[in-house]
DNA sequence: AGCAAAATGTACTGACTGGATCATTTTATT
DNA sequence: AATAAAATGATCCAGTCAGTACATTTTGCT
């Protein structure tokens, strides 16, 4: 009666490429929202639209398959921060807005952030074998490192000022605003993550670098 | 031959408090280490001195376990903060001591700090379930809005400073620190994680939070 | 057209793991 | 001493899940 086994595959399209992209868009989202031990390749597999098989045929394991997706989580947000230019602007506006669009780039990447909190977890072992990932987070800090010597060229920010710890403090904030967001909202209310509060926490945030970047004497 | 079936455990001792103890503490340095899903019961009761039976008879399931263990964990925390006595100092100081205090208290408590990045990881959903933690955590930022109060009084700190919002400052830095820590020392190297830098990043965060909670001219 | 290599689907398995069951020993109470 | 309740030990089971075997289809190349 029928054609003699299969319905709907009748005539597909391979696209290697796209399937790719497929699974580590949605396992990104997956290993972001449960972690990597709490996270099941067949729940990836079955919101793909193609099979675990694939997923094994192209990143071997789902330690090769987590490795893949944060290192394209990373990339995407990397992407995101080349639009940032601080050139034009004097390195006292330039460091303000640097730490202005860092706390709203980390609320735009939920995922990624998770991501890293769950590399923490794991001691980072995963991240530190991705050599993409240091060379993008380098270029992070390059670009502050620029800053900072522009404020010491005009003479206004602090001597022993660092780089390093400078991006310590701008990531600390931008960072758990959005990593401690279920504990803190849990326990202190949800207002402070609506959007008339965070306006205020991105500024206080700002003065707080600011303070401690420029001579006391500069602000 | 021999006698008829075990051999060591004749005449042991019941001590049931000392048991739960046991597998509380074993299961917040596991819970700690692996996540909620990446930790195996099995591997909890062969580091105990007790067995997986017991874990069952006395903690219900995995994830009553889990929950007391986030608890025990955070009362031992809380209780580590009661040595700290503010009323004699200024504001300023009394602020100050706080912060530091913090920074040094959450560096302590590595094993808690892992435990709220699980909570985290999982929404905070069982974190939510608990009074007991809700209360402590409000006995914390008491302390803080008491500074607050007499800030104002003095007139030296900011009148729009909001107490959950400088409890959050502080947070951030002091848990990042302890939090990020793998992530940040791969990719920037290990010397930020030093006794040296992290008296000055300490420092800092003190710098950096008196300069939002005072106003400019009484610093 | 013909053929090798790449890509994909289906079905299965072996190991692990949370949890349950049953039996035994200790303690508390009378 | 007797008995019930609490605590503990030993063993097993049913479900889950990462990973695999095998067959089939598509594509690129000549």
């Amino acid at each position: 009666m029928t054609t003699i086994t299969d319905a709907g595959r009748r005539g597909w399209t391979q696209n290697p490429e796209a399937v790719k992209r497929d699974i580590l868009s949605i396992a990104i989202s997956e290993f972001a929202a449960n972690g990597l031990s709490g996270t099941r390749v067949d729940t990836i597999a079955s919101r793909t639209q193609t099979s675990k098989r694939m997923i094994y045929y192209y990143f071997g394991d789902k330690l090769g398959l987590y490795t893949s997706a944060l290192e394209a989580a990373y990339l995407k947000v990397r992407e995101g921060e080349a639009s940032l230019d601080l050139e034009h602007l004097s390195p006292k506006e330039a460091l303000a807005s640097l730490v202005a669009f860092t706390f709203d780039h980390h609320r735009r990447n939920t995922d990624f952030i998770r991501m890293v909190m769950i590399e923490n977890i794991h001691n980072a072992e995963n991240l530190g074998e991705s050599q993409i990932i240091r060379e993008l987070n380098t270029a992070a800090i390059e670009r502050l490192a620029n800053i900072c010597k522009r404020g010491w060229a005009g003479g206004i920010f602090r001597d022993d000022l660092d780089p390093v710890a400078l991006h310590w403090q701008i990531s600390a904030a931008s960072f758990f605003n959005v990593s401690n967001r279920p504990s803190f909202s849990t326990i202190f209310g949800t207002e402070i993550f609506q959007e008339a509060a965070q306006d205020k926490l991105r500024q206080q945030t700002v003065e707080s670098i600011l303070a401690i970047a420029m001579k006391p004497a500069t602000q």
